[in-house]
DNA sequence: AGCACGCCGACT
DNA sequence: GTCGGCGTGCTC
């Protein structure tokens, strides 16, 4: 790390100014430019690299990259650039973090080679950002960068170098004095005629000459040439229906009255808006961000991936003239242009999935976080940022109010609304007042003699919503058939030879699969261990409720949607407008269907089995199934109709599900939040998970062991010397999922309620980790996956 | 991450 | 004596 100090401020621009402590002092005291030896002084980068040692280096900056008049290989910070690295000197890649003049060390310095980019990729904004991601979520910071700055911007895609022609004034003013061929007359009156230089396929074209004669004028000086980056095709306009605004209700008023305050104030602060499914939150940010927008400033929206249909974007599109929609199946082309688009400030509501947090708006007005308890919003490969958290700091860091909604806010928000870091608005009606869908436990231990998987109570509400012309929508949490294969003699089951778990049968297929790793084997004829002959097919999959439903309601058309039947891009929207156009009498499906959606037709909505989640190995268990079914009871009741929930369960007195019943928040939130307290899990403390993995179990688990130890020898260094909340260490032990893909998995967990300091005991222990060959370990600060 | 330096065991 | 094993530490 350079002495920041050093630096002079009036040319040194920095992008650490408001980071904490080693930080704290810059420009503070430093010594005026003329007080400085001038022969000391040189111009300096400092380069994060892209790949190799988290670490940053300072490079001496040849004066050719200085110069304001070759705007392409000007050096700036938040461009990229080669440099030579190690005793070989071999070129790395690395990003200008900073720039400036500095007293030049002891030791002699290397240069930079050369400047990759054109132009910066990265704001000072987005530069600091970046590096509280790096510190937060303990990654190098190169990799974040890598990670937030699209392949499709660094490698310009889409754009293609062309040779422009033009004509020389000196040229145009004799133009008809100039003894040339008729062809090469021609050709220069067409470039004159041109106001803007053409290419020389162009310029052919319009004088429907070869290249012959160009090239002749070329070569004598006659036309001139300059090299340009130019886009290959533009991107394809939509014509969209406009849409007026709507009237807000008293609720939605109120909100958007505070949210305006907090506009107008022109400061950060959060607010959690806890609005019930159907309560017209959409309209409320639409109308907030339509205020931004007459600022002349830009909003940013993060939604699931899952809400990126056409119709949550539709309503977008319908009401700003210039939206850009970030979605994970761009092309590099696309993203690049969008991103071109954006930074231009040509852009004025960008919606998108989590990684649109990083979008180059120049004049960010506003941030919302729709949908914010959403498990989508944290990134399972590095950097493993939560997207909320990261609009939050970057919210801070713009100086904007950020605005999380829900209708079942995680409990790490709910519990910042609580103490008083977040503002909590409430929308506990729904618009035109529609009531909540009444929500009725149907007791699985009652109803033990059923066949098959629906119960009495649901067979009848889904017949009456059937004859009566309505939807029906039912969700279970399993795809495939039968979610495990057993030997009734033996007890054998079918498991994966990779992964050691229960294989699905998938009966369209007939195959069966590893839901983990996607392993494929043929059904047994017979029991591979004893020969018995009878299979059991156990378990219930969406494939076999499907079956289910298509014998009882064999007049009722049913749609199946879950990652087998939605593989193809834009079956998702297919199946539901489908759905939506009454084509289908029940739509069941996973998870994928609870969310966002909105049929008014729909009047009964089963859930098959509300406990699936509830036993797993996770301490968000609880809050997941809350979530759930909440969020899938409000798929119905949303027209004149009305509609009714029917939740089966074995276990109707547990918290989450009574209160999710009832759609009472604050009742599962008042039973959770003292229970995660008593065990030291978040939102009251910070917890970080150490995951590694290794084909050689021995060795994987020694690796686990050892990060244990170093975790608590690091944190005996930090402790304090007054009593203090203990740390926790949960493991190490196998993961849930032990052996994944022919690796063996051992994790564990720390919290502690201190989150800085745990991570500087988390960093410090993992620097002193080695692993052997073959172990490959990884940090997840925050982590919403437990297997 | 790579790459050289270093300090011990089997060869020419 | 020297070639090479891969543990340790540094790279602006």
């Amino acid at each position: 790390m350079v002495q920041e100090r050093d630096f002079p401020s009036s040319n040194f621009h920095s992008c650490f100014a408001p980071l904490a402590n080693s930080q704290q002092s810059l420009f503070d005291d430093d010594p005026a430019p003329w007080e400085l030896d001038a022969a000391a002084q040189q111009m300096l980068a400092t380069v994060v690299l892209t790949t190799g040692p988290d670490n940053q280096y300072d490079y001496l900056v040849p004066d050719e990259l200085l110069d304001a008049r070759r705007p392409e290989t000007l050096l700036e910070v938040g461009r990229r650039v080669r440099v030579p690295f190690g005793r070989g000197n071999r070129t790395a890649v690395g990003y200008c973090v900073a720039l400036g003049v500095k007293e030049a060390p002891g030791r002699k310095l290397k240069s930079v080679a050369g400047v990759l980019d054109k132009q910066s990729l990265l704001t000072p904004h987005m530069l600091r950002l970046t590096r509280w991601m790096a510190d937060y979520y303990l990654c190098p910071w190169g990799q974040v960068l890598e990670a937030v700055v699209p392949a499709g911007v660094r490698g310009q895609a889409g754009t293609r170098e062309m040779t422009l022609l033009s004509l020389p004034t000196r040229v145009a003013a004799r133009l008809t004095t100039l003894d040339v061929t008729d062809k090469q007359r021609a050709v220069l009156q067409a470039l004159a005629a041109s106001p803007k230089p053409l290419t020389l396929k162009q310029l052919a074209t319009r004088v429907g000459c070869t290249s012959a004669p160009i090239n002749t004028l070329r070569k004598q000086g006659l036309i001139e040439s300059s090299v340009e980056r130019l886009d290959q095709g533009e991107l394809a306009a939509l014509e969209v229906q406009r849409e007026t605004p709507k009237q807000l209700n008293n609720d939605q008023t109120a909100v958007l009255t505070e949210i305006h305050r907090e506009l107008d104030a022109a400061q950060h602060s959060t607010l959690l808006i806890h609005g019930v499914t159907g309560s017209g939150k959409t309209e409320v940010y639409i109308q907030a961000i339509e205020k931004v927008v007459s600022f002349g400033r830009q909003a940013i929206v993060l939604v699931p991936e899952i809400s990126l249909t056409p119709q949550t974007v539709g309503r977008f599109r319908a009401r700003f003239d210039h939206i850009a929609v970030l979605h994970s199946h761009l092309t590099d082309v696309e993203r690049h242009r969008h991103w071109k688009r954006i930074a231009a400030g040509e852009v004025q509501v960008v919606v998108g999935a989590r990684s649109a947090v990083f979008a180059p708006t120049p004049d960010l007005g506003l941030i919302v976080v729709d949908e914010e308890h959403e498990t989508t919003f944290k990134q399972d490969s590095a950097p493993r940022y939560h997207a909320r958290d990261v609009a939050q700091q970057r919210a801070a860091d713009e100086n904007v109010p950020l605005i999380l909604g829900s209708a079942t806010p995680s409990l790490e928000s709910w519990q910042r609304a609580a103490s008083g870091e977040y503002r909590l608005l409430s929308m506990p009606r729904r618009v035109n007042d529609w009531p909540m869908p009444a929500v009725r436990l149907v007791d699985l231990r009652e109803d033990q003699n059923r066949r098959g998987s629906i119960s009495r109570p649901l067979q009848q509400a889904m017949e009456h919503a059937l004859r009566d012309g309505g939807q029906a929508i039912l969700l279970l949490n399993r795809r495939g058939f039968s979610t495990h294969v057993q030997c009734p003699a033996c007890g054998a089951s079918a498991k994966c030879p990779e992964c050691e778990i229960a294989l699905t049968f998938h009966r369209h297929e007939q195959i069966l699969l590893c839901h983990w790793c996607d392993h494929r084997q043929a059904p047994p004829r017979a029991c591979p261990d004893c020969r018995s002959p009878a299979i059991r097919y156990g378990g219930l999959g969406t494939q076999k409720l499907e079956a289910e439903v298509q014998a009882r309601f064999p007049k009722a058309r049913c749609l199946r949607m879950d990652a087998d039947t939605m593989r193809r891009p834009g079956s998702h929207e297919q199946a539901l407008d489908a759905f939506r156009r009454g084509e289908y009498g029940v739509l069941l499906g996973t998870q994928m269907i609870a969310k966002g959606l909105d049929f008014p037709n729909v009047t009964v909505v089963g859930v098959i089995n509300a406990d699936t989640a509830l036993n797993w190995p996770d301490f968000r268990a609880g809050e997941r199934t809350f979530h759930l079914v909440t969020q899938v009871a409000g798929r119905t009741g949303r027209g004149e109709k009305g509609g009714r929930v029917l939740v089966q369960t074995f276990d109707p007195e547990h918290p989450a599900i009574a209160a999710a019943a009832r759609h009472d928040y604050g009742a599962f939130a008042r039973t959770e939040l003292p229970q995660r307290e008593a065990l030291g899990y978040p939102p009251f403390g910070s917890m970080i998970r150490f995951v590694c993995r290794g084909e050689n179990e021995s060795q994987t688990s020694a690796v686990a062991d050892q990060a244990v130890a170093e975790i608590r020898a690091a944190w005996g260094q930090l402790e304090q010397q007054q009593p203090d909340d203990p740390l926790r260490l949960r493991g190490p032990a196998p993961a849930p999922i032990a052996k994944l893909r022919g690796e063996f998995r051992y994790h564990l967990q720390a919290t502690h309620p201190d989150g800085p300091r745990l991570k500087a005991a988390v960093k410090a222990a993992l620097a002193k980790l080695t692993p052997p060959e073959g172990v490959r370990w990884v940090v997840d600060v925050d982590p919403w996956e437990m297997m």
